[in-house]
DNA sequence: GCGTCTACTTGATACAGGTCAAGTGAGGGA
DNA sequence: TCCCTCACTTGACCTGTATCAAGTAGACGC
Protein backbone atom coordinates (compact mmCIF):
# COMPACT_ATOMS: atom_id res chain seq x y z
CA UNK A 1 0.00 0.00 0.00
CA UNK A 2 1.13 3.63 -0.54
CA UNK A 3 2.71 6.01 1.59
CA UNK A 4 0.49 8.71 3.02
CA UNK A 5 2.56 11.49 2.05
CA UNK A 6 2.78 10.35 -1.61
CA UNK A 7 -0.34 13.14 -2.47
CA UNK A 8 1.73 15.31 -1.75
CA UNK A 9 4.83 14.20 -3.32
CA UNK A 10 2.87 14.74 -6.49
CA UNK A 11 1.70 17.84 -6.22
CA UNK A 12 5.59 19.34 -6.34
CA UNK A 13 6.84 19.53 -9.65
CA UNK A 14 10.41 18.33 -8.41
CA UNK A 15 8.79 14.96 -7.38
CA UNK A 16 5.63 14.78 -9.59
CA UNK A 17 7.46 13.01 -12.71
CA UNK A 18 9.26 10.55 -11.04
CA UNK A 19 8.81 6.52 -10.75
CA UNK A 20 7.37 5.34 -7.68
CA UNK A 21 10.57 3.66 -6.61
CA UNK A 22 11.92 7.38 -5.75
CA UNK A 23 8.83 8.58 -5.08
CA UNK A 24 8.76 5.77 -1.76
CA UNK A 25 12.31 6.86 -1.05
CA UNK A 26 11.58 10.34 -0.90
CA UNK A 27 8.23 9.63 1.10
CA UNK A 28 10.00 7.94 3.58
CA UNK A 29 12.73 10.73 4.81
CA UNK A 30 10.05 13.95 3.75
CA UNK A 31 7.59 15.31 6.53
CA UNK A 32 5.51 17.95 6.10
CA UNK A 33 4.73 21.27 7.56
CA UNK A 34 2.41 23.71 7.96
CA UNK A 35 3.43 27.54 7.91
CA UNK A 36 1.24 30.68 8.34
CA UNK A 37 1.26 34.10 6.65
CA UNK A 38 4.70 35.82 7.16
CA UNK A 39 6.55 33.37 8.94
CA UNK A 40 9.62 32.98 7.69
CA UNK A 41 10.72 29.39 6.83
CA UNK A 42 14.79 30.18 6.90
CA UNK A 43 16.69 32.47 6.71
CA UNK A 44 19.41 34.00 4.81
CA UNK A 45 23.21 33.16 6.01
CA UNK A 46 21.94 29.59 7.55
CA UNK A 47 23.34 26.42 6.34
CA UNK A 48 20.84 24.37 4.56
CA UNK A 49 19.23 21.54 6.44
CA UNK A 50 16.02 20.83 3.78
CA UNK A 51 14.76 21.57 0.47
CA UNK A 52 11.35 22.80 0.13
CA UNK A 53 8.65 21.78 -2.21
CA UNK A 54 5.87 24.14 -1.91
CA UNK A 55 2.17 22.43 -1.81
CA UNK A 56 0.02 25.27 -0.96
CA UNK A 57 0.40 28.70 -0.22
CA UNK A 58 3.07 31.44 -1.39
CA UNK A 59 6.02 32.77 -0.56
CA UNK A 60 9.04 34.99 -1.42
CA UNK A 61 12.59 34.06 -1.69
CA UNK A 62 14.27 37.50 -0.26
CA UNK A 63 17.50 38.87 -0.44
CA UNK A 64 19.91 41.46 1.94
CA UNK A 65 19.69 42.43 5.40
CA UNK A 66 17.23 44.31 7.34
CA UNK A 67 15.71 47.95 5.65
CA UNK A 68 17.29 46.87 2.55
CA UNK A 69 16.07 43.90 1.69
CA UNK A 70 14.21 43.36 -2.12
CA UNK A 71 12.24 40.37 -3.56
CA UNK A 72 13.90 38.05 -5.43
CA UNK A 73 11.10 35.86 -6.98
CA UNK A 74 7.25 34.80 -6.00
CA UNK A 75 6.77 31.19 -6.08
CA UNK A 76 3.43 28.83 -5.81
CA UNK A 77 2.46 25.81 -5.03
CA UNK A 78 4.46 23.05 -6.99
CA UNK A 79 7.75 24.73 -6.79
CA UNK A 80 10.49 23.79 -5.09
CA UNK A 81 13.25 26.02 -3.26
CA UNK A 82 16.78 25.84 -2.18
CA UNK A 83 17.39 23.02 -3.96
CA UNK A 84 21.15 24.72 -4.84
CA UNK A 85 22.07 25.55 -1.47
CA UNK A 86 21.47 22.03 -0.66
CA UNK A 87 23.08 20.30 -3.68
CA UNK A 88 25.91 22.33 -2.99
CA UNK A 89 25.89 22.40 0.98
CA UNK A 90 26.39 26.36 1.21
CA UNK A 91 24.65 28.39 3.25
CA UNK A 92 21.18 30.45 2.09
CA UNK A 93 21.86 33.22 -0.18
CA UNK A 94 18.21 34.29 0.42
CA UNK A 95 15.76 34.32 3.57
CA UNK A 96 12.37 32.75 2.43
CA UNK A 97 9.01 34.01 3.88
CA UNK A 98 5.32 32.75 3.57
CA UNK A 99 3.20 34.67 1.88
CA UNK A 100 0.00 33.50 2.92
CA UNK A 101 -0.96 30.47 5.12
CA UNK A 102 0.44 26.87 3.50
CA UNK A 103 2.44 23.66 3.74
CA UNK A 104 5.42 22.41 2.49
CA UNK A 105 7.08 19.40 2.23
CA UNK A 106 10.67 19.11 3.76
CA UNK A 107 13.28 16.57 2.43
CA UNK A 108 16.23 17.02 3.97
CA UNK A 109 19.29 18.72 2.43
CA UNK A 110 22.00 15.59 3.44
CA UNK A 111 20.10 12.62 2.39
CA UNK A 112 18.86 14.60 -0.91
CA UNK A 113 23.09 15.35 -1.42
CA UNK A 114 23.20 11.79 -1.43
CA UNK A 115 20.61 10.33 -3.44
CA UNK A 116 20.74 12.33 -5.82
CA UNK A 117 23.59 10.59 -6.81
CA UNK A 118 22.32 7.11 -6.87
CA UNK A 119 18.58 8.02 -8.48
CA UNK A 120 18.98 9.00 -12.52
CA UNK A 121 15.54 9.96 -12.37
CA UNK A 122 15.93 12.64 -9.09
CA UNK A 123 19.03 13.64 -10.62
CA UNK A 124 17.70 14.27 -13.96
CA UNK A 125 14.68 16.28 -12.50
CA UNK A 126 16.95 18.19 -10.29
CA UNK A 127 18.53 19.54 -13.16
CA UNK A 128 15.87 20.16 -15.26
CA UNK A 129 13.54 21.94 -12.54
CA UNK A 130 16.63 23.76 -12.00
CA UNK A 131 17.32 24.60 -15.64
CA UNK A 132 13.51 26.50 -15.43
CA UNK A 133 14.69 28.07 -12.27
CA UNK A 134 18.10 29.45 -14.05
CA UNK A 135 15.61 30.86 -16.92
CA UNK A 136 13.48 32.74 -15.12
CA UNK A 137 16.02 34.35 -13.22
CA UNK A 138 18.09 35.32 -16.50
CA UNK A 139 14.60 36.88 -17.85
CA UNK A 140 14.20 39.21 -14.69
CA UNK A 141 18.03 40.32 -15.39
CA UNK A 142 17.25 41.30 -18.62
CA UNK A 143 13.91 42.98 -17.65
CA UNK A 144 15.99 44.93 -14.77
CA UNK A 145 18.83 46.63 -17.02
CA UNK A 146 16.93 46.89 -20.75
CA UNK A 147 13.22 47.95 -19.27
CA UNK A 148 11.79 51.35 -17.50
CA UNK A 149 10.24 50.31 -14.16
CA UNK A 150 6.51 51.22 -16.61
CA UNK A 151 7.44 48.49 -18.74
CA UNK A 152 8.77 46.07 -15.72
CA UNK A 153 5.44 46.33 -13.92
CA UNK A 154 3.43 45.92 -17.20
CA UNK A 155 5.04 43.09 -18.24
CA UNK A 156 4.94 41.51 -14.50
CA UNK A 157 0.87 42.20 -14.84
CA UNK A 158 0.92 40.33 -17.91
CA UNK A 159 3.05 37.39 -16.40
CA UNK A 160 0.44 37.04 -13.48
CA UNK A 161 -2.94 36.67 -15.91
CA UNK A 162 -3.65 33.31 -16.62
CA UNK A 163 -4.49 34.44 -20.26
CA UNK A 164 -2.93 36.18 -22.96
CA UNK A 165 -6.03 37.79 -24.66
CA UNK A 166 -9.00 40.26 -23.96
CA UNK A 167 -9.59 41.08 -20.14
CA UNK A 168 -8.20 39.86 -17.16
CA UNK A 169 -8.56 40.01 -13.26
CA UNK A 170 -5.53 38.91 -11.25
CA UNK A 171 -4.69 39.38 -7.54
CA UNK A 172 -0.82 40.33 -6.66
CA UNK A 173 1.02 37.32 -4.99
CA UNK A 174 2.29 39.41 -2.26
CA UNK A 175 2.09 42.72 -0.55
CA UNK A 176 2.90 46.32 -2.81
CA UNK A 177 6.19 46.41 -1.33
CA UNK A 178 7.08 43.14 -1.67
CA UNK A 179 6.30 43.67 -5.61
CA UNK A 180 7.69 46.47 -5.47
CA UNK A 181 11.17 45.65 -4.91
CA UNK A 182 10.45 42.45 -6.93
CA UNK A 183 10.57 44.69 -9.57
CA UNK A 184 13.44 46.71 -8.26
CA UNK A 185 11.59 49.66 -7.48
CA UNK A 186 10.20 51.33 -4.12
CA UNK A 187 6.58 51.34 -3.12
CA UNK A 188 6.29 54.72 -3.89
CA UNK A 189 7.21 54.29 -6.92
CA UNK A 190 5.21 51.50 -7.99
CA UNK A 191 1.84 53.65 -6.54
CA UNK A 192 2.87 56.10 -9.03
CA UNK A 193 3.38 54.05 -11.87
CA UNK A 194 0.49 51.87 -11.03
CA UNK A 195 -1.38 55.18 -11.72
CA UNK A 196 0.33 55.79 -15.14
CA UNK A 197 -0.77 52.36 -16.38
CA UNK A 198 -4.89 53.90 -15.88
CA UNK A 199 -4.24 54.88 -19.60
CA UNK A 200 -3.31 51.11 -20.26
CA UNK A 201 -6.80 50.25 -18.86
CA UNK A 202 -5.19 49.03 -15.57
CA UNK A 203 -7.23 49.66 -12.61
CA UNK A 204 -6.28 48.47 -9.08
CA UNK A 205 -8.40 47.47 -6.28
CA UNK A 206 -6.63 46.83 -3.16
CA UNK A 207 -4.47 43.47 -3.98
CA UNK A 208 -6.70 42.60 -6.97
CA UNK A 209 -5.83 44.26 -10.90
CA UNK A 210 -8.05 44.44 -13.34
CA UNK A 211 -6.62 44.96 -16.79
CA UNK A 212 -9.19 45.94 -19.60
CA UNK A 213 -7.12 44.28 -22.45
CA UNK A 214 -4.18 42.22 -21.92
CA UNK A 215 -2.90 43.32 -25.46
CA UNK A 216 -3.41 47.26 -25.13
CA UNK A 217 -0.83 46.68 -22.48
CA UNK A 218 1.39 44.72 -24.11
CA UNK A 219 2.17 47.94 -26.40
CA UNK A 220 3.56 49.78 -23.46
CA UNK A 221 6.12 47.20 -23.65
CA UNK A 222 6.96 47.20 -27.15
CA UNK A 223 4.94 49.40 -28.98
CA UNK A 224 5.07 47.50 -32.43
CA UNK A 225 5.76 44.02 -33.12
CA UNK A 226 5.21 41.23 -30.53
CA UNK A 227 7.16 39.15 -28.10
CA UNK A 228 7.61 35.67 -26.66
CA UNK A 229 5.78 35.50 -23.20
CA UNK A 230 5.01 31.65 -23.51
CA UNK A 231 7.59 29.72 -22.73
CA UNK A 232 9.28 28.51 -19.59
CA UNK B 1 43.15 3.54 -24.94
CA UNK B 2 41.96 6.59 -24.31
CA UNK B 3 39.71 8.73 -26.36
CA UNK B 4 41.49 11.88 -28.30
CA UNK B 5 39.28 14.78 -26.87
CA UNK B 6 39.07 13.33 -23.09
CA UNK B 7 41.69 15.87 -22.25
CA UNK B 8 39.67 18.51 -23.38
CA UNK B 9 36.54 17.28 -21.09
CA UNK B 10 39.20 17.02 -18.29
CA UNK B 11 39.07 20.95 -18.27
CA UNK B 12 35.40 21.40 -17.97
CA UNK B 13 34.30 21.40 -14.71
CA UNK B 14 30.81 19.52 -15.65
CA UNK B 15 32.42 16.65 -17.18
CA UNK B 16 36.00 16.67 -14.93
CA UNK B 17 34.74 14.73 -11.81
CA UNK B 18 32.31 11.99 -14.05
CA UNK B 19 33.73 8.62 -14.09
CA UNK B 20 35.76 7.20 -17.38
CA UNK B 21 32.36 5.76 -18.48
CA UNK B 22 30.80 8.67 -18.89
CA UNK B 23 33.35 10.55 -20.20
CA UNK B 24 34.07 8.50 -23.17
CA UNK B 25 30.59 7.99 -24.01
CA UNK B 26 30.26 11.85 -24.36
CA UNK B 27 34.29 11.57 -25.98
CA UNK B 28 32.10 10.27 -28.91
CA UNK B 29 29.46 12.59 -29.15
CA UNK B 30 31.40 15.85 -28.72
CA UNK B 31 33.13 18.29 -31.09
CA UNK B 32 35.65 21.04 -30.39
CA UNK B 33 35.37 24.14 -31.93
CA UNK B 34 37.27 27.38 -32.22
CA UNK B 35 36.27 30.33 -32.07
CA UNK B 36 37.34 33.97 -32.57
CA UNK B 37 36.88 37.44 -30.88
CA UNK B 38 33.96 39.20 -31.14
CA UNK B 39 32.32 35.91 -32.86
CA UNK B 40 29.05 35.61 -32.24
CA UNK B 41 28.21 31.88 -31.19
CA UNK B 42 24.52 31.62 -30.73
CA UNK B 43 22.37 33.63 -30.61
CA UNK B 44 18.88 34.79 -28.49
CA UNK B 45 15.67 32.85 -29.91
CA UNK B 46 17.38 29.92 -31.96
CA UNK B 47 17.00 26.28 -30.77
CA UNK B 48 19.63 25.01 -28.67
CA UNK B 49 22.00 22.86 -31.01
CA UNK B 50 24.73 22.26 -28.10
CA UNK B 51 26.04 23.07 -25.08
CA UNK B 52 29.14 24.53 -24.71
CA UNK B 53 31.63 24.00 -22.55
CA UNK B 54 34.76 26.56 -22.58
CA UNK B 55 38.26 24.97 -22.92
CA UNK B 56 39.87 28.16 -23.45
CA UNK B 57 39.07 32.17 -23.94
CA UNK B 58 36.44 33.93 -22.21
CA UNK B 59 32.71 34.92 -23.23
CA UNK B 60 29.50 36.98 -22.40
CA UNK B 61 26.25 35.79 -22.35
CA UNK B 62 24.28 39.22 -23.35
CA UNK B 63 20.48 39.48 -23.32
CA UNK B 64 18.22 42.17 -25.24
CA UNK B 65 18.15 43.29 -29.04
CA UNK B 66 20.22 45.44 -30.94
CA UNK B 67 20.95 48.63 -28.97
CA UNK B 68 19.69 47.82 -25.99
CA UNK B 69 21.68 44.77 -25.43
CA UNK B 70 23.12 44.09 -21.89
CA UNK B 71 25.30 41.39 -20.77
CA UNK B 72 24.19 38.88 -18.06
CA UNK B 73 27.70 37.67 -16.92
CA UNK B 74 31.18 37.11 -18.29
CA UNK B 75 32.42 33.31 -18.20
CA UNK B 76 35.92 31.71 -18.77
CA UNK B 77 37.37 28.46 -19.45
CA UNK B 78 36.28 25.39 -17.73
CA UNK B 79 32.19 26.82 -17.17
CA UNK B 80 29.97 25.78 -19.36
CA UNK B 81 26.56 27.28 -20.58
CA UNK B 82 23.17 26.56 -22.35
CA UNK B 83 22.90 23.42 -20.12
CA UNK B 84 19.44 24.86 -19.16
CA UNK B 85 18.08 25.81 -22.62
CA UNK B 86 19.29 22.26 -23.90
CA UNK B 87 17.58 20.01 -21.09
CA UNK B 88 14.56 21.55 -21.49
CA UNK B 89 14.19 22.31 -25.58
CA UNK B 90 13.29 25.51 -25.50
CA UNK B 91 14.89 28.80 -27.56
CA UNK B 92 17.96 30.55 -25.56
CA UNK B 93 17.07 33.25 -23.85
CA UNK B 94 20.75 34.62 -24.41
CA UNK B 95 23.16 35.52 -27.22
CA UNK B 96 26.89 34.36 -26.51
CA UNK B 97 29.80 36.25 -27.60
CA UNK B 98 33.48 35.61 -27.32
CA UNK B 99 35.47 38.37 -25.77
CA UNK B 100 38.75 36.64 -26.92
CA UNK B 101 39.89 33.98 -28.81
CA UNK B 102 39.50 30.72 -27.81
CA UNK B 103 37.93 26.65 -28.20
CA UNK B 104 34.64 24.96 -26.87
CA UNK B 105 33.52 21.71 -26.47
CA UNK B 106 30.09 21.08 -27.96
CA UNK B 107 27.63 18.25 -27.20
CA UNK B 108 24.82 17.90 -29.26
CA UNK B 109 21.46 18.82 -27.11
CA UNK B 110 19.30 16.01 -27.89
CA UNK B 111 21.89 13.26 -27.52
CA UNK B 112 22.81 15.62 -24.01
CA UNK B 113 19.08 14.96 -22.79
CA UNK B 114 19.10 11.64 -23.55
CA UNK B 115 21.86 11.14 -21.90
CA UNK B 116 20.99 12.70 -18.84
CA UNK B 117 18.23 10.21 -17.90
CA UNK B 118 20.61 7.65 -18.50
CA UNK B 119 23.53 8.41 -16.35
CA UNK B 120 23.11 9.19 -12.68
CA UNK B 121 26.59 10.54 -12.96
CA UNK B 122 26.07 12.87 -15.71
CA UNK B 123 22.82 13.83 -14.47
CA UNK B 124 24.00 15.09 -10.68
CA UNK B 125 26.40 16.75 -11.93
CA UNK B 126 24.32 18.93 -13.96
CA UNK B 127 21.99 19.67 -11.20
CA UNK B 128 25.74 20.82 -9.20
CA UNK B 129 26.72 23.27 -12.28
CA UNK B 130 23.21 24.34 -12.07
CA UNK B 131 23.21 24.89 -8.80
CA UNK B 132 26.62 27.52 -8.90
CA UNK B 133 24.90 28.95 -11.97
CA UNK B 134 21.25 29.90 -10.09
CA UNK B 135 23.77 31.42 -7.16
CA UNK B 136 25.78 33.53 -9.41
CA UNK B 137 22.69 34.96 -10.54
CA UNK B 138 20.84 35.42 -7.51
CA UNK B 139 24.05 37.85 -5.88
CA UNK B 140 23.40 39.30 -9.35
CA UNK B 141 20.15 39.94 -9.04
CA UNK B 142 20.59 41.23 -5.15
CA UNK B 143 23.07 43.45 -5.50
CA UNK B 144 21.27 45.28 -8.46
CA UNK B 145 17.96 45.60 -6.04
CA UNK B 146 19.93 46.61 -3.15
CA UNK B 147 23.28 48.77 -4.06
CA UNK B 148 24.62 51.46 -5.44
CA UNK B 149 26.36 51.95 -9.39
CA UNK B 150 29.82 52.38 -7.41
CA UNK B 151 28.71 49.63 -4.98
CA UNK B 152 27.88 47.38 -7.50
CA UNK B 153 31.24 48.20 -9.48
CA UNK B 154 33.14 47.82 -5.93
CA UNK B 155 32.25 44.51 -5.69
CA UNK B 156 32.75 43.42 -9.04
CA UNK B 157 36.25 44.42 -9.10
CA UNK B 158 36.90 42.66 -5.44
CA UNK B 159 34.81 39.19 -7.16
CA UNK B 160 37.45 39.93 -10.04
CA UNK B 161 40.40 40.08 -8.04
CA UNK B 162 42.18 36.56 -6.95
CA UNK B 163 43.40 37.41 -3.94
CA UNK B 164 40.92 38.96 -0.52
CA UNK B 165 43.62 40.85 0.53
CA UNK B 166 46.25 43.91 -0.03
CA UNK B 167 46.91 44.82 -2.97
CA UNK B 168 45.84 43.31 -6.93
CA UNK B 169 46.03 43.76 -10.43
CA UNK B 170 43.49 42.73 -12.67
CA UNK B 171 41.87 42.70 -16.14
CA UNK B 172 38.50 43.38 -16.79
CA UNK B 173 36.93 40.10 -18.60
CA UNK B 174 35.65 42.24 -21.51
CA UNK B 175 35.34 45.62 -22.84
CA UNK B 176 34.31 48.65 -20.54
CA UNK B 177 31.58 48.94 -22.36
CA UNK B 178 30.53 45.25 -21.58
CA UNK B 179 31.08 45.37 -17.85
CA UNK B 180 28.82 48.83 -17.75
CA UNK B 181 26.29 46.61 -19.06
CA UNK B 182 26.95 43.67 -16.74
CA UNK B 183 26.67 45.95 -13.90
CA UNK B 184 23.55 47.42 -15.22
CA UNK B 185 24.51 51.30 -16.36
CA UNK B 186 25.72 52.93 -18.87
CA UNK B 187 29.66 53.04 -20.46
CA UNK B 188 29.62 57.13 -19.53
CA UNK B 189 28.27 55.97 -16.16
CA UNK B 190 30.99 53.54 -15.70
CA UNK B 191 33.66 55.76 -16.58
CA UNK B 192 32.46 57.87 -14.27
CA UNK B 193 32.20 55.27 -11.46
CA UNK B 194 35.71 54.23 -12.13
CA UNK B 195 36.99 57.65 -11.22
CA UNK B 196 34.71 58.13 -7.95
CA UNK B 197 36.86 55.06 -6.97
CA UNK B 198 40.29 56.90 -7.09
CA UNK B 199 39.55 57.82 -3.55
CA UNK B 200 39.16 54.36 -2.83
CA UNK B 201 42.81 53.09 -4.11
CA UNK B 202 41.56 51.70 -7.55
CA UNK B 203 43.50 52.83 -10.92
CA UNK B 204 42.48 51.81 -14.54
CA UNK B 205 45.26 51.92 -16.96
CA UNK B 206 43.12 50.72 -19.84
CA UNK B 207 41.39 47.33 -18.90
CA UNK B 208 43.83 46.47 -16.50
CA UNK B 209 42.61 47.78 -13.08
CA UNK B 210 44.56 48.00 -10.21
CA UNK B 211 43.97 48.23 -6.55
CA UNK B 212 45.82 49.19 -3.94
CA UNK B 213 44.03 47.69 -1.05
CA UNK B 214 41.44 45.22 -1.34
CA UNK B 215 39.88 45.82 2.31
CA UNK B 216 39.87 49.45 1.83
CA UNK B 217 37.59 49.03 -1.56
CA UNK B 218 35.56 46.81 0.72
CA UNK B 219 34.74 49.39 3.06
CA UNK B 220 33.09 50.90 0.24
CA UNK B 221 30.26 48.29 -0.14
CA UNK B 222 30.05 47.51 3.41
CA UNK B 223 31.65 50.53 5.99
CA UNK B 224 31.93 48.83 8.58
CA UNK B 225 31.46 45.04 8.84
CA UNK B 226 32.35 42.15 7.24
CA UNK B 227 30.37 40.83 4.16
CA UNK B 228 30.61 37.09 2.47
CA UNK B 229 32.78 37.21 -0.69
CA UNK B 230 34.18 33.43 -0.70
CA UNK B 231 30.91 30.62 -1.61
CA UNK B 232 30.49 30.02 -4.97
C1' DG C 1 52.27 58.89 -43.32
C1' DC C 2 47.06 59.97 -43.13
C1' DG C 3 42.12 59.04 -42.60
C1' DT C 4 38.74 56.45 -40.26
C1' DC C 5 36.91 53.48 -36.84
C1' DT C 6 35.81 52.44 -32.37
C1' DA C 7 36.44 52.50 -27.37
C1' DC C 8 36.57 55.47 -24.08
C1' DT C 9 36.30 59.98 -21.51
C1' DT C 10 34.38 64.38 -20.24
C1' DG C 11 31.01 67.99 -19.83
C1' DA C 12 26.33 69.94 -19.75
C1' DT C 13 21.76 68.94 -19.08
C1' DA C 14 17.48 66.09 -18.44
C1' DC C 15 14.65 63.01 -16.08
C1' DA C 16 13.33 58.59 -13.74
C1' DG C 17 13.09 57.15 -9.63
C1' DG C 18 14.43 57.89 -4.74
C1' DT C 19 13.73 60.30 -0.38
C1' DC C 20 11.27 62.63 3.07
C1' DA C 21 7.12 63.90 5.09
C1' DA C 22 2.30 63.97 5.63
C1' DG C 23 -1.91 61.96 5.02
C1' DT C 24 -5.76 58.08 4.63
C1' DG C 25 -7.90 53.94 5.75
C1' DA C 26 -8.29 49.20 7.08
C1' DG C 27 -7.60 45.87 10.62
C1' DG C 28 -6.90 44.36 15.48
C1' DG C 29 -6.43 44.53 20.34
C1' DA C 30 -7.90 46.23 24.91
C1' DT D 1 -15.45 52.22 21.25
C1' DC D 2 -10.93 54.24 20.73
C1' DC D 3 -6.39 53.70 19.85
C1' DC D 4 -2.48 51.75 17.42
C1' DT D 5 -0.14 49.90 13.76
C1' DC D 6 0.97 49.20 9.27
C1' DA D 7 0.13 49.17 4.24
C1' DC D 8 -0.49 52.23 0.98
C1' DT D 9 -0.94 56.83 -1.32
C1' DT D 10 0.25 61.52 -2.44
C1' DG D 11 2.98 65.62 -2.73
C1' DA D 12 7.33 68.28 -2.90
C1' DC D 13 11.82 67.98 -3.62
C1' DC D 14 16.39 65.82 -4.51
C1' DT D 15 19.90 62.95 -6.75
C1' DG D 16 21.90 59.18 -9.36
C1' DT D 17 22.10 57.80 -13.62
C1' DA D 18 20.89 58.52 -18.49
C1' DT D 19 21.23 61.24 -22.49
C1' DC D 20 23.26 64.12 -25.77
C1' DA D 21 27.23 66.06 -27.62
C1' DA D 22 32.12 66.87 -28.10
C1' DG D 23 36.61 65.50 -27.84
C1' DT D 24 40.86 62.20 -27.31
C1' DA D 25 43.47 58.38 -28.38
C1' DG D 26 44.80 53.89 -29.92
C1' DA D 27 44.26 50.37 -33.83
C1' DC D 28 43.83 49.37 -38.45
C1' DG D 29 43.76 49.89 -43.44
C1' DC D 30 45.60 52.18 -47.36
Amino acid sequence: MSHPRLPFLKKVDLFAPLPDSSLERLADISGLQRFSNHAYLFREGEDPDFIYGLVEGGIVLVGGVNGQEAVIEFFGPGESILLPAALLGLPYLVSARATSDGQALLIPAGKLRHLIDEDVALAAQCARVLSKHWRVLIRQVKEIKTHSAAERLAKFLLSQADKTKGSASLVLPGMKKEVATRLGIKPETLSRTMKKLHEYGVETDGDTIRIASLERLATLINPSHLENQSDT
